[in-house]
DNA sequence: ACGTTTTTTTAGATTTGTCTAAATTTTAAT
DNA sequence: ATTAAAATTTAGACAAATCTAAAAAAACGT
Protein backbone atom coordinates (compact mmCIF):
# COMPACT_ATOMS: atom_id res chain seq x y z
CA UNK A 1 0.00 0.00 0.00
CA UNK A 2 1.32 3.41 -0.71
CA UNK A 3 0.84 6.50 1.35
CA UNK A 4 0.80 10.36 1.09
CA UNK A 5 3.79 12.23 2.16
CA UNK A 6 1.54 14.25 4.28
CA UNK A 7 -0.03 11.03 5.77
CA UNK A 8 3.24 9.22 6.50
CA UNK A 9 4.26 12.33 8.50
CA UNK A 10 1.35 12.08 10.36
CA UNK A 11 2.36 8.49 11.40
CA UNK A 12 5.86 9.35 12.15
CA UNK A 13 4.79 12.27 14.39
CA UNK A 14 2.21 9.84 16.14
CA UNK A 15 5.26 7.19 16.44
CA UNK A 16 7.32 9.79 18.22
CA UNK A 17 4.94 11.31 20.44
CA UNK A 18 2.85 8.18 21.02
CA UNK A 19 5.38 6.78 24.56
CA UNK A 20 4.08 3.72 26.17
CA UNK A 21 0.21 3.14 26.48
CA UNK A 22 -0.50 6.60 26.05
CA UNK A 23 -2.60 7.66 23.46
CA UNK A 24 -1.57 11.16 21.27
CA UNK A 25 -4.00 14.51 21.53
CA UNK A 26 -5.05 15.96 18.86
CA UNK A 27 -3.22 19.71 20.04
CA UNK A 28 0.05 17.80 20.54
CA UNK A 29 0.07 16.51 16.78
CA UNK A 30 -0.93 20.03 15.26
CA UNK A 31 2.06 21.68 16.68
CA UNK A 32 4.14 18.84 16.16
CA UNK A 33 3.41 18.78 12.80
CA UNK A 34 2.81 22.78 12.03
CA UNK A 35 -0.82 22.42 11.64
CA UNK A 36 -3.98 23.35 12.94
CA UNK A 37 -6.27 20.95 15.55
CA UNK A 38 -8.63 21.07 12.44
CA UNK A 39 -6.92 19.75 9.73
CA UNK A 40 -5.16 17.35 12.87
CA UNK A 41 -8.79 16.01 13.30
CA UNK A 42 -9.63 15.80 9.19
CA UNK A 43 -6.71 13.44 8.74
CA UNK A 44 -7.24 11.13 11.76
CA UNK A 45 -10.62 10.30 10.22
CA UNK A 46 -9.12 9.67 6.98
CA UNK A 47 -6.49 7.26 8.73
CA UNK A 48 -8.69 5.72 10.74
CA UNK A 49 -11.09 4.54 7.42
CA UNK A 50 -7.77 2.88 6.19
CA UNK A 51 -6.92 1.12 9.77
CA UNK A 52 -3.30 2.94 10.63
CA UNK A 53 -4.99 3.87 13.99
CA UNK A 54 -7.14 3.72 16.16
CA UNK A 55 -9.41 6.65 16.83
CA UNK A 56 -12.30 7.82 18.96
CA UNK A 57 -13.48 11.50 18.68
CA UNK A 58 -12.34 13.42 21.89
CA UNK A 59 -10.11 10.66 23.18
CA UNK A 60 -6.67 11.06 21.13
CA UNK A 61 -5.59 8.19 18.71
CA UNK A 62 -2.71 5.13 18.80
CA UNK A 63 -1.39 3.80 15.74
CA UNK A 64 -1.91 -0.21 14.70
CA UNK A 65 0.24 -2.52 14.01
CA UNK A 66 -0.07 -1.65 10.45
CA UNK A 67 0.16 2.40 11.41
CA UNK A 68 3.81 1.11 13.63
CA UNK A 69 5.04 -0.42 10.46
CA UNK A 70 4.58 2.16 8.21
CA UNK A 71 6.04 4.57 10.57
CA UNK A 72 8.96 2.52 11.18
CA UNK A 73 9.67 2.37 7.65
CA UNK A 74 9.69 6.22 7.18
CA UNK A 75 12.11 6.42 10.05
CA UNK A 76 14.38 3.68 8.76
CA UNK A 77 14.12 5.29 5.80
CA UNK A 78 14.73 8.93 7.32
CA UNK A 79 17.64 7.30 9.10
CA UNK A 80 19.44 5.72 6.83
CA UNK A 81 19.46 9.01 4.39
CA UNK A 82 21.10 10.93 6.85
CA UNK A 83 23.81 8.52 7.42
CA UNK A 84 24.87 8.72 3.81
CA UNK A 85 24.25 12.18 3.68
CA UNK A 86 27.02 12.69 6.26
CA UNK A 87 29.29 9.84 5.97
CA UNK A 88 29.55 9.49 2.13
CA UNK A 89 28.60 13.28 1.08
CA UNK A 90 30.56 14.49 3.94
CA UNK A 91 27.57 16.87 5.33
CA UNK A 92 27.37 17.69 8.55
CA UNK A 93 25.11 16.56 11.27
CA UNK A 94 23.32 19.40 11.71
CA UNK A 95 22.00 20.03 7.95
CA UNK A 96 20.98 16.65 7.14
CA UNK A 97 17.46 16.37 8.72
CA UNK A 98 15.78 18.38 6.44
CA UNK A 99 16.83 17.13 3.01
CA UNK A 100 16.07 13.47 5.07
CA UNK A 101 12.50 14.25 5.62
CA UNK A 102 12.47 14.60 1.82
CA UNK A 103 13.99 11.24 1.04
CA UNK A 104 11.87 9.58 3.62
CA UNK A 105 9.26 9.64 1.17
CA UNK A 106 10.86 7.90 -1.97
CA UNK A 107 8.75 5.31 -1.99
CA UNK A 108 11.09 2.00 -3.45
CA UNK A 109 11.75 -0.50 -0.89
CA UNK A 110 14.84 -2.31 -3.04
CA UNK A 111 16.18 1.66 -2.75
CA UNK A 112 16.27 1.48 1.07
CA UNK A 113 17.67 -2.27 1.26
CA UNK A 114 20.39 -1.62 -1.44
CA UNK A 115 21.42 1.59 0.06
CA UNK A 116 21.68 0.31 3.74
CA UNK A 117 23.98 -2.86 2.36
CA UNK A 118 26.32 0.24 0.49
CA UNK A 119 26.26 2.12 3.58
CA UNK A 120 27.32 -1.44 5.77
CA UNK A 121 24.24 -1.83 7.82
CA UNK A 122 24.90 1.33 10.00
CA UNK A 123 22.85 0.65 13.63
CA UNK A 124 22.54 4.03 14.31
CA UNK A 125 22.16 7.43 12.24
CA UNK A 126 24.81 10.71 12.93
CA UNK A 127 22.55 11.78 15.77
CA UNK A 128 22.98 8.90 17.50
CA UNK A 129 19.24 7.30 17.22
CA UNK A 130 19.03 3.84 16.44
CA UNK A 131 18.32 2.33 12.84
CA UNK A 132 15.24 -0.40 12.69
CA UNK A 133 16.47 -3.26 10.46
CA UNK A 134 14.16 -4.61 7.55
CA UNK A 135 11.93 -6.10 9.79
CA UNK A 136 11.02 -2.94 11.48
CA UNK A 137 13.40 -4.33 14.79
CA UNK A 138 14.78 -1.03 15.99
CA UNK A 139 18.38 -1.88 17.79
CA UNK A 140 18.28 -2.03 21.60
CA UNK A 141 19.55 1.36 23.49
CA UNK A 142 23.36 0.65 24.51
CA UNK A 143 25.53 2.20 26.89
CA UNK A 144 29.31 2.30 25.81
CA UNK A 145 32.16 4.04 27.18
CA UNK A 146 32.50 7.42 25.42
CA UNK A 147 36.12 6.04 24.41
CA UNK A 148 34.60 3.39 22.79
CA UNK A 149 32.23 5.72 20.57
CA UNK A 150 33.53 5.68 17.20
CA UNK A 151 34.49 9.07 15.76
CA UNK A 152 32.17 11.51 13.84
CA UNK A 153 29.14 10.04 15.56
CA UNK A 154 26.76 11.83 17.63
CA UNK A 155 25.77 10.54 20.72
CA UNK A 156 23.89 11.62 24.07
CA UNK A 157 25.51 11.53 27.70
CA UNK A 158 23.64 8.96 29.31
CA UNK A 159 25.79 8.31 32.44
CA UNK A 160 29.04 9.45 34.65
CA UNK A 161 30.85 7.22 36.67
CA UNK A 162 32.06 8.97 38.69
CA UNK A 163 29.56 11.37 40.73
CA UNK A 164 32.48 13.07 42.70
CA UNK A 165 32.47 17.14 43.26
CA UNK A 166 35.65 16.98 41.82
CA UNK A 167 34.04 15.65 38.29
CA UNK A 168 30.97 17.78 38.52
CA UNK A 169 33.39 20.80 38.76
CA UNK A 170 34.93 19.97 35.47
CA UNK A 171 31.79 18.78 33.90
CA UNK A 172 29.89 22.05 34.80
CA UNK A 173 33.35 24.13 33.86
CA UNK A 174 33.15 22.47 30.25
CA UNK A 175 29.52 22.34 29.80
CA UNK A 176 28.53 18.54 29.90
CA UNK A 177 25.59 16.82 31.42
CA UNK A 178 23.50 14.01 31.14
CA UNK A 179 21.64 14.42 27.42
CA UNK A 180 24.46 16.59 26.66
CA UNK A 181 24.90 15.31 22.62
CA UNK A 182 29.21 14.56 22.37
CA UNK A 183 30.98 13.42 19.14
CA UNK A 184 34.30 12.98 19.38
CA UNK A 185 36.23 14.04 16.06
CA UNK A 186 40.10 11.97 17.22
CA UNK A 187 41.28 9.86 19.76
CA UNK A 188 44.79 10.20 20.35
CA UNK A 189 46.70 7.17 21.01
CA UNK A 190 49.61 8.58 23.24
CA UNK A 191 48.08 9.73 26.07
CA UNK A 192 44.26 8.41 25.25
CA UNK A 193 43.11 11.58 25.37
CA UNK A 194 39.85 12.32 23.09
CA UNK A 195 39.39 15.43 20.77
CA UNK A 196 35.48 15.90 21.39
CA UNK A 197 32.89 18.81 20.23
CA UNK A 198 29.59 19.77 21.67
CA UNK A 199 26.94 21.38 19.63
CA UNK A 200 28.17 23.98 17.42
CA UNK A 201 30.88 24.59 19.90
CA UNK A 202 34.79 24.47 18.98
CA UNK A 203 36.18 20.94 19.61
CA UNK A 204 38.13 20.46 22.76
CA UNK A 205 39.99 18.04 24.34
CA UNK A 206 39.38 15.72 27.54
CA UNK A 207 41.75 13.86 29.33
CA UNK A 208 41.70 9.97 29.65
CA UNK A 209 40.57 9.53 32.83
CA UNK A 210 37.64 12.31 32.47
CA UNK A 211 36.60 9.76 29.22
CA UNK A 212 36.57 6.98 31.46
CA UNK A 213 33.80 8.16 33.38
CA UNK A 214 31.62 9.09 30.83
CA UNK A 215 28.97 6.62 28.97
CA UNK A 216 27.49 7.26 26.26
CA UNK A 217 23.94 6.02 24.61
CA UNK A 218 23.21 5.07 20.95
CA UNK A 219 19.64 6.10 21.06
CA UNK A 220 17.94 9.59 22.20
CA UNK A 221 14.97 8.14 23.41
CA UNK A 222 13.05 5.69 21.07
CA UNK A 223 10.92 2.92 21.94
CA UNK A 224 11.77 -0.14 20.75
CA UNK A 225 9.20 -2.34 18.60
CA UNK A 226 6.52 -4.10 19.73
CA UNK A 227 8.02 -7.58 21.34
CA UNK A 228 11.61 -8.28 19.54
CA UNK A 229 13.89 -5.96 20.23
CA UNK A 230 17.46 -6.50 18.07
CA UNK A 231 20.02 -8.28 20.29
CA UNK A 232 23.05 -5.84 20.46
CA UNK A 233 26.23 -6.73 18.94
CA UNK A 234 28.17 -5.37 21.45
CA UNK A 235 27.70 -6.38 25.24
CA UNK A 236 26.19 -3.18 26.72
CA UNK A 237 28.46 -1.16 29.57
CA UNK A 238 27.01 -0.98 32.52
CA UNK A 239 27.45 2.10 34.42
CA UNK A 240 29.63 1.71 37.86
CA UNK A 241 27.98 3.83 40.10
CA UNK A 242 30.00 3.64 43.57
CA UNK B 1 12.01 29.36 -6.96
CA UNK B 2 10.50 25.96 -5.92
CA UNK B 3 7.75 24.24 -7.86
CA UNK B 4 5.38 21.01 -7.66
CA UNK B 5 6.73 17.89 -8.73
CA UNK B 6 3.94 18.14 -11.25
CA UNK B 7 5.17 21.48 -12.50
CA UNK B 8 8.58 20.48 -12.85
CA UNK B 9 6.79 17.32 -14.81
CA UNK B 10 5.59 19.33 -17.46
CA UNK B 11 8.73 21.75 -17.75
CA UNK B 12 10.70 18.31 -18.37
CA UNK B 13 8.27 16.94 -20.78
CA UNK B 14 7.98 20.47 -22.78
CA UNK B 15 11.87 20.31 -22.91
CA UNK B 16 12.30 16.38 -24.20
CA UNK B 17 9.51 17.45 -26.42
CA UNK B 18 10.23 20.90 -28.05
CA UNK B 19 12.82 20.38 -31.08
CA UNK B 20 14.67 23.35 -32.02
CA UNK B 21 12.40 25.95 -32.88
CA UNK B 22 8.84 23.71 -32.95
CA UNK B 23 6.43 24.64 -30.09
CA UNK B 24 4.80 21.89 -28.75
CA UNK B 25 1.36 21.05 -28.76
CA UNK B 26 -1.09 20.24 -26.48
CA UNK B 27 -2.23 16.49 -27.39
CA UNK B 28 1.81 15.62 -27.50
CA UNK B 29 1.97 16.84 -23.98
CA UNK B 30 -1.30 15.09 -22.64
CA UNK B 31 0.52 11.97 -24.17
CA UNK B 32 3.67 12.24 -22.90
CA UNK B 33 2.41 13.03 -19.54
CA UNK B 34 -0.52 10.59 -19.60
CA UNK B 35 -3.01 12.85 -18.91
CA UNK B 36 -5.64 14.21 -20.37
CA UNK B 37 -5.72 17.60 -23.19
CA UNK B 38 -7.68 19.62 -20.97
CA UNK B 39 -5.39 18.86 -17.51
CA UNK B 40 -2.73 20.36 -19.95
CA UNK B 41 -4.44 23.42 -20.88
CA UNK B 42 -5.30 24.13 -17.14
CA UNK B 43 -1.66 23.37 -16.02
CA UNK B 44 -0.24 25.74 -19.19
CA UNK B 45 -1.95 28.44 -17.93
CA UNK B 46 -0.63 28.20 -14.09
CA UNK B 47 3.06 27.90 -15.75
CA UNK B 48 2.36 31.08 -18.42
CA UNK B 49 1.40 33.15 -15.55
CA UNK B 50 4.61 31.74 -13.64
CA UNK B 51 6.71 33.24 -16.58
CA UNK B 52 7.94 29.51 -16.99
CA UNK B 53 6.81 29.30 -20.71
CA UNK B 54 5.46 31.22 -23.34
CA UNK B 55 1.71 30.16 -24.35
CA UNK B 56 -1.08 31.53 -26.73
CA UNK B 57 -4.21 29.19 -27.07
CA UNK B 58 -4.57 27.08 -29.84
CA UNK B 59 -0.76 28.22 -30.49
CA UNK B 60 1.08 25.39 -28.75
CA UNK B 61 3.89 25.86 -26.17
CA UNK B 62 7.78 26.99 -25.39
CA UNK B 63 9.95 27.19 -22.66
CA UNK B 64 11.43 30.64 -21.45
CA UNK B 65 14.72 30.91 -20.43
CA UNK B 66 13.68 30.43 -16.86
CA UNK B 67 11.73 27.40 -17.67
CA UNK B 68 14.28 25.97 -19.32
CA UNK B 69 16.30 25.87 -16.83
CA UNK B 70 14.23 24.51 -14.25
CA UNK B 71 14.04 21.83 -16.93
CA UNK B 72 17.87 20.93 -16.99
CA UNK B 73 17.76 21.38 -13.32
CA UNK B 74 15.39 18.35 -13.19
CA UNK B 75 17.19 16.29 -16.18
CA UNK B 76 20.33 16.93 -14.28
CA UNK B 77 19.31 15.52 -11.06
CA UNK B 78 17.30 12.79 -12.48
CA UNK B 79 20.65 11.23 -14.60
CA UNK B 80 22.75 12.19 -11.71
CA UNK B 81 20.27 9.46 -9.21
CA UNK B 82 20.62 7.09 -11.60
CA UNK B 83 24.34 6.96 -12.39
CA UNK B 84 24.16 6.58 -8.33
CA UNK B 85 21.95 3.82 -8.84
CA UNK B 86 23.84 1.85 -10.94
CA UNK B 87 27.38 2.55 -10.12
CA UNK B 88 27.14 3.30 -6.35
CA UNK B 89 24.20 0.70 -5.72
CA UNK B 90 24.20 -2.02 -7.78
CA UNK B 91 21.27 -1.68 -9.65
CA UNK B 92 20.69 -2.47 -13.12
CA UNK B 93 20.18 0.33 -16.24
CA UNK B 94 16.76 -0.81 -16.86
CA UNK B 95 15.26 -0.44 -13.65
CA UNK B 96 16.38 2.71 -12.83
CA UNK B 97 14.13 5.30 -14.52
CA UNK B 98 11.38 4.96 -12.11
CA UNK B 99 13.19 5.62 -8.91
CA UNK B 100 15.06 8.61 -10.20
CA UNK B 101 11.72 9.75 -11.26
CA UNK B 102 10.67 10.20 -7.68
CA UNK B 103 14.61 11.42 -7.24
CA UNK B 104 14.38 14.16 -9.20
CA UNK B 105 12.07 16.19 -7.36
CA UNK B 106 14.45 16.37 -4.16
CA UNK B 107 14.87 20.12 -3.87
CA UNK B 108 18.23 20.87 -1.88
CA UNK B 109 21.00 22.05 -4.56
CA UNK B 110 23.75 21.23 -2.80
CA UNK B 111 22.53 17.53 -2.14
CA UNK B 112 22.77 17.37 -6.26
CA UNK B 113 26.55 19.27 -6.10
CA UNK B 114 27.70 17.04 -3.20
CA UNK B 115 26.72 13.75 -5.41
CA UNK B 116 28.09 15.10 -8.61
CA UNK B 117 31.37 15.32 -6.62
CA UNK B 118 30.81 12.38 -4.76
CA UNK B 119 29.97 10.87 -8.07
CA UNK B 120 33.57 12.03 -9.61
CA UNK B 121 31.59 14.17 -12.41
CA UNK B 122 30.02 11.94 -14.67
CA UNK B 123 29.24 13.51 -18.49
CA UNK B 124 26.28 10.61 -19.02
CA UNK B 125 23.98 8.20 -17.62
CA UNK B 126 23.74 4.98 -17.47
CA UNK B 127 21.46 5.24 -19.98
CA UNK B 128 24.17 7.21 -22.41
CA UNK B 129 22.25 10.41 -21.99
CA UNK B 130 24.51 13.40 -20.97
CA UNK B 131 24.20 15.08 -17.58
CA UNK B 132 24.26 18.60 -17.29
CA UNK B 133 26.46 20.64 -15.27
CA UNK B 134 25.88 22.90 -12.70
CA UNK B 135 25.76 25.47 -14.68
CA UNK B 136 22.99 23.99 -17.01
CA UNK B 137 24.93 23.23 -19.58
CA UNK B 138 25.18 19.90 -21.48
CA UNK B 139 28.10 18.08 -22.58
CA UNK B 140 28.24 17.92 -26.86
CA UNK B 141 27.22 14.96 -27.91
CA UNK B 142 30.20 12.97 -29.22
CA UNK B 143 30.70 9.92 -31.77
CA UNK B 144 33.17 7.23 -30.72
CA UNK B 145 34.12 4.34 -31.68
CA UNK B 146 32.12 0.84 -30.37
CA UNK B 147 35.42 -0.32 -28.84
CA UNK B 148 36.11 3.02 -27.08
CA UNK B 149 33.39 2.82 -25.13
CA UNK B 150 33.61 1.97 -21.58
CA UNK B 151 32.09 -1.20 -20.13
CA UNK B 152 28.49 -0.72 -18.96
CA UNK B 153 27.52 2.14 -20.00
CA UNK B 154 24.93 1.93 -22.35
CA UNK B 155 24.80 4.11 -25.77
CA UNK B 156 23.38 4.33 -29.07
CA UNK B 157 24.65 3.64 -31.67
CA UNK B 158 24.44 6.48 -34.51
CA UNK B 159 26.67 5.67 -37.22
CA UNK B 160 27.67 2.63 -39.29
CA UNK B 161 31.63 3.04 -40.85
CA UNK B 162 31.14 0.85 -43.91
CA UNK B 163 27.70 0.14 -45.55
CA UNK B 164 28.42 -2.16 -47.57
CA UNK B 165 25.52 -5.02 -47.88
CA UNK B 166 27.74 -7.60 -46.23
CA UNK B 167 27.66 -6.03 -42.99
CA UNK B 168 23.92 -4.81 -43.10
CA UNK B 169 22.92 -8.54 -43.50
CA UNK B 170 25.04 -9.26 -40.71
CA UNK B 171 23.52 -6.08 -38.57
CA UNK B 172 20.26 -7.37 -39.59
CA UNK B 173 20.74 -10.81 -38.39
CA UNK B 174 22.09 -9.55 -34.76
CA UNK B 175 18.99 -6.61 -34.84
CA UNK B 176 21.44 -3.65 -34.50
CA UNK B 177 20.60 -0.53 -36.61
CA UNK B 178 21.14 3.11 -35.35
CA UNK B 179 19.07 3.84 -32.78
CA UNK B 180 19.68 0.70 -31.51
CA UNK B 181 21.42 1.03 -27.41
CA UNK B 182 24.28 -1.18 -26.75
CA UNK B 183 25.88 -2.04 -23.95
CA UNK B 184 29.49 -3.44 -23.86
CA UNK B 185 29.86 -6.23 -21.01
CA UNK B 186 33.83 -7.02 -21.89
CA UNK B 187 36.53 -6.57 -23.87
CA UNK B 188 38.90 -9.11 -24.75
CA UNK B 189 42.12 -8.04 -25.11
CA UNK B 190 43.40 -11.10 -27.39
CA UNK B 191 41.70 -10.74 -30.28
CA UNK B 192 39.96 -7.40 -29.51
CA UNK B 193 36.42 -8.48 -29.58
CA UNK B 194 33.71 -7.34 -27.74
CA UNK B 195 30.77 -9.27 -25.65
CA UNK B 196 27.91 -6.77 -26.21
CA UNK B 197 24.62 -6.68 -24.72
CA UNK B 198 21.06 -5.26 -26.33
CA UNK B 199 17.97 -4.34 -24.66
CA UNK B 200 16.77 -7.49 -22.68
CA UNK B 201 18.90 -10.43 -24.85
CA UNK B 202 21.48 -11.95 -23.87
CA UNK B 203 24.98 -10.79 -24.68
CA UNK B 204 26.86 -11.96 -27.33
CA UNK B 205 30.06 -11.08 -29.10
CA UNK B 206 31.50 -9.07 -32.08
CA UNK B 207 34.23 -9.43 -33.73
CA UNK B 208 37.16 -6.34 -34.09
CA UNK B 209 36.12 -6.09 -37.18
CA UNK B 210 32.34 -5.35 -36.94
CA UNK B 211 33.25 -3.10 -33.73
CA UNK B 212 35.45 -0.97 -35.66
CA UNK B 213 32.69 -0.11 -37.83
CA UNK B 214 29.87 1.16 -35.31
CA UNK B 215 30.20 4.50 -33.47
CA UNK B 216 27.94 5.37 -30.74
CA UNK B 217 27.40 8.89 -28.72
CA UNK B 218 26.82 9.50 -25.77
CA UNK B 219 23.17 10.97 -25.65
CA UNK B 220 19.85 9.78 -27.19
CA UNK B 221 18.94 13.52 -28.98
CA UNK B 222 19.28 16.09 -26.36
CA UNK B 223 19.63 19.30 -27.71
CA UNK B 224 22.45 21.55 -26.29
CA UNK B 225 22.01 24.33 -24.38
CA UNK B 226 21.98 27.69 -25.34
CA UNK B 227 25.05 29.65 -27.01
CA UNK B 228 28.10 27.60 -25.01
CA UNK B 229 28.05 23.73 -25.17
CA UNK B 230 30.71 22.34 -23.01
CA UNK B 231 33.52 21.05 -25.14
CA UNK B 232 33.98 17.34 -25.05
CA UNK B 233 36.50 15.78 -23.02
CA UNK B 234 36.87 13.37 -25.33
CA UNK B 235 38.06 14.48 -29.30
CA UNK B 236 35.24 13.28 -30.98
CA UNK B 237 36.23 10.78 -33.57
CA UNK B 238 34.49 11.97 -37.34
CA UNK B 239 32.66 8.79 -38.77
CA UNK B 240 34.66 7.79 -41.93
CA UNK B 241 31.89 7.16 -44.68
CA UNK B 242 33.18 6.12 -47.61
C1' DA C 1 -21.30 20.89 41.36
C1' DC C 2 -21.32 24.31 38.22
C1' DG C 3 -19.57 27.79 35.41
C1' DT C 4 -15.15 28.81 32.88
C1' DT C 5 -11.40 27.59 30.20
C1' DT C 6 -9.25 24.49 27.15
C1' DT C 7 -9.48 21.04 23.78
C1' DT C 8 -11.55 19.02 20.03
C1' DT C 9 -14.75 18.63 16.36
C1' DT C 10 -17.88 20.36 12.70
C1' DA C 11 -19.16 23.28 8.90
C1' DG C 12 -17.99 25.62 5.10
C1' DA C 13 -14.29 27.54 2.11
C1' DT C 14 -9.79 27.39 -0.54
C1' DT C 15 -5.92 25.60 -3.43
C1' DT C 16 -3.83 22.26 -6.48
C1' DG C 17 -4.20 19.10 -9.87
C1' DT C 18 -7.08 16.32 -12.05
C1' DC C 19 -11.36 14.69 -14.74
C1' DT C 20 -15.66 14.47 -18.24
C1' DA C 21 -18.56 16.53 -21.40
C1' DA C 22 -19.58 20.21 -24.24
C1' DA C 23 -18.15 24.12 -26.98
C1' DT C 24 -14.87 26.30 -29.90
C1' DT C 25 -11.01 26.80 -33.00
C1' DT C 26 -7.90 25.00 -36.34
C1' DT C 27 -6.71 21.90 -40.01
C1' DA C 28 -7.53 19.32 -43.90
C1' DA C 29 -10.16 17.53 -47.84
C1' DT C 30 -12.90 17.79 -51.64
C1' DA D 1 -14.71 27.84 -49.95
C1' DT D 2 -17.34 24.84 -47.25
C1' DT D 3 -17.63 21.22 -44.38
C1' DA D 4 -15.96 17.30 -41.76
C1' DA D 5 -12.46 15.84 -38.63
C1' DA D 6 -9.11 16.69 -35.25
C1' DA D 7 -7.21 19.43 -31.70
C1' DT D 8 -7.88 22.50 -28.06
C1' DT D 9 -10.23 25.08 -24.63
C1' DT D 10 -14.04 26.04 -21.37
C1' DA D 11 -17.25 24.87 -17.80
C1' DG D 12 -18.31 22.45 -14.01
C1' DA D 13 -17.05 18.78 -10.79
C1' DC D 14 -14.11 16.11 -7.61
C1' DA D 15 -10.42 14.47 -4.21
C1' DA D 16 -6.71 15.72 -1.09
C1' DA D 17 -5.07 18.62 2.30
C1' DT D 18 -5.44 22.57 4.35
C1' DC D 19 -7.71 26.79 6.70
C1' DT D 20 -11.09 29.95 9.76
C1' DA D 21 -14.92 30.49 12.61
C1' DA D 22 -18.28 28.49 15.34
C1' DA D 23 -20.14 24.68 18.08
C1' DA D 24 -19.62 20.90 21.21
C1' DA D 25 -17.29 18.17 24.67
C1' DA D 26 -14.01 17.56 28.34
C1' DA D 27 -11.27 19.23 32.08
C1' DC D 28 -10.54 22.31 35.78
C1' DG D 29 -10.97 25.44 39.80
C1' DT D 30 -13.04 26.81 43.72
Amino acid sequence: MKYSASKENYLKAIFHLQTDQESVSTNALAQALQTKAASVTDMLKKLKTQKLLQYEKYKGVKLTVEGRKVAIGIIRKHRLWEYFLVHELNFGWEEVHEIAEELEHITSKKLVDRLEEFLGYPQVDPHGDPIPNEQGQIPVSKQINLSDLPVNVISTISNIGDQSADIMELLNHKNIRIGTKVEVKKKFGFDNSLEVKIRNQPAFTISEHLANNLFVKYEEGDISNQQSAVSSQQSAVSSQKK
